[in-house]
RNA sequence: GGUGGGUUGGCCGAGAGGCGAGGCAACGGACUGCAAAUCCGUGUACACGGGUUCAAAUCCCGUACCCACCUCCA
């Protein structure tokens, strides 16, 4: 069976045959680095993470890049209005995404090139599409350098559209553009309001990196001219998208051989953003719920389908999740296993995470049946750890297990502390003292600790 | 105006012509001193109106509503 994949380009779920056998080139559109990654922002992070993952797990053998956009017109608006560099903002919004990531066990990829390491790069491909007559220097002294839509008769084929139908943005400024619907490749340095830090030397004066041009030139340096699959959210395909297809290929390289892109998370009907405040941001979703619980939220939808957040289906999914742990807890110790073939059906159907987890719950339910019936169920232990290994939501793994020393130093001295109690309870249940022993159990409850009697005694969970 | 997507049970969320994915909640049962946990059972869901078909949530036509993108966006 193989890995199928719905490519945008074609809107359709096609097999995946990569350019070089064995071998798998993925190039993600990573964030602007300009304020704090909200869940939205995660959603593909996590997707691709899990696309990695699983291409890993058929053996191919991936490169993996996302890069990071740290220059923009945002980052510089925004940092000038904080009164700080520019680059010193998309510093510490850069770790702040790195540490949202690592919270949420997405691995890190190839290489994460950042925009401002890659001016060279971008000139030289800047150069080659004004050689092929598909880009022009600005007329206006601006020192801006322009793709030529009309020069590229393919122009729109990423998205289906007409160049004549497409409307030109009502607020952009057509400064020296031939047609309204050329895009910046190269943005002159506005000496009366943008800083110097932000400007770099190139053939047409000082200036900066037009958005799109970043991912072309990184793509083609990291990935080659040709490579397998393009990745990040829907509002990509245009014009990003579009713009990176259209000048990779104008400057003859045939660019992405997939496009996959993942739905939105909107709240309350509409797409997060800053203005909807902060409640959402990855370090503030984190005090409530820990990462392996909003990754496993992310995954229980498909990443083609948009997903409308709340805290209750977050909830929901914990609670899930909890009963999946639990019968980790109360199982046997195994060894990571095979995966079940329906799993490995989902998974290779466009990444089926909803259907692969739906396996993974079939796997816990037979697990605990053999459980209560005295019977063996390390294969399914087995099994279920090979799934949520592949998930990126084994519980071993060192990505969950955050806050260190106190933590478990914290867990010693409650286990210490609820053991007494415990004890005297089964004291008080031997003597048929009910009354006492639920008096204790209440106690604990109390703090916030759950009793539970098996048959080897009672345990304790948070 | 152009392009793409959506509407599934109390809730979340898959599926894409024929056995009711799965989860959460609820109810009944088993187990338990009682619980908890776990297991077993319980639902006649596919926006609306037509059509095709032996068979439609799934295909076709139409209608309604919602959303995204159209040069800042995960």
């Amino acid at each position: 069976m193989t890995f199928r994949l719905y490519d945008t380009a074609t809107r359709e779920v096609r097999d995946f045959a990569p350019l070089e056998e064995g071998k798998a080139g993925l190039y993600l559109c990573g964030l602007t680095v300009q304020s704090e990654p909200h869940v939205g922002h995660v959603r593909s992070g996590v997707n691709f993470d899990v696309l990695q993952r699983w291409l890993r797990h058929l053996g191919y053998d991936v490169t993996f890049i996302r890069n990071v956009t740290d220059i923009d017109d945002k980052i510089l608006t925004k940092a000038a209005g904080q009164g700080r560099p520019w680059y010193n903002l998309a510093y510490e919004m850069h770790r702040e995404l790195d540490r949202a990531y690592d919270a949420l066990n997405v691995a890190p990829p190839t290489y994460e090139p950042a925009a401002t390491g890659h001016i060279p790069e971008m000139v030289e491909l800047i150069t080659e599409l004004i050689a092929r007559d598909h880009a022009y220097a600005a007329a206006d002294g601006s020192g801006d350098v322009y793709f030529d839509v009309q020069s590229w008769p393919s122009y729109g084929e990423l998205t289906r559209q007409g160049i004549d139908d497409m409307e030109a943005a009502e607020d952009a400024d057509p400064r020296g553009k031939r047609d309204p619907r050329d895009f910046a490749l190269w943005k002159g340095w506005k000496k009366e309001s943008e800083p110097e830090t932000a400007a770099w030397p190139s053939p047409w004066g000082r200036g900066r990196p037009g958005w799109h041009i970043e991912c072309s030139a990184m793509a083609g340096k990291y990935l080659g001219p040709a490579f397998d699959i393009h990745g990040g959210g829907v509002d990509l395909r245009f014009p990003h998208h579009e713009n990176e297809q259209a000048q990779s290929r104008a400057a003859g390289r045939p660019f992405a051989s997939y496009w996959m892109h993942n739905a939105w998370i909107t709240t309350a009907g509409e797409k997060m953003s800053k203005s909807l405040g902060n409640s959402l941001t990855i370090p503030a979703v984190l005090k409530n719920y820990r990462g392996i619980e909003l990754r496993f939220y992310l995954l229980m939808a498909h990443y083609r389908s948009h997903v409308e957040f709340s805290f209750e289906a977050l909830d929901e999914a914990a609670v899930g999740l909890r009963r999946i742990e639990h019968f980790l807890d109360r199982a046997p110790a195994a060894e990571t296993g095979d995966l079940p073939a329906d799993f490995v059906a989902a998974m290779n159907d466009d990444l089926g995470t909803p259907a692969a987890i739906a396996v993974l719950y079939d796997a816990v339910r037979e697990g605990n049946r053999l459980l209560a019936a005295g019977e063996d169920a390390t294969p399914h232990v087995a099994r279920v750890l090979a799934m949520l290994d592949v998930l990126g939501l084994h519980p071993d793994d060192s990505a969950w297990a955050t806050g260190g020393g106190d933590d478990a130093k914290l867990t010693a001295a409650v286990d210490a502390l609820v053991a007494g109690l415990l004890e005297q309870r089964a004291q008080a249940r031997a003597d048929k003292d009910f009354a006492r022993a639920d008096a204790i159990r209440d106690q604990i409850k109390t703090a916030g600790i759950e009793i539970e009697d098996t048959p080897s005694g009672a345990r304790w969970t948070l």
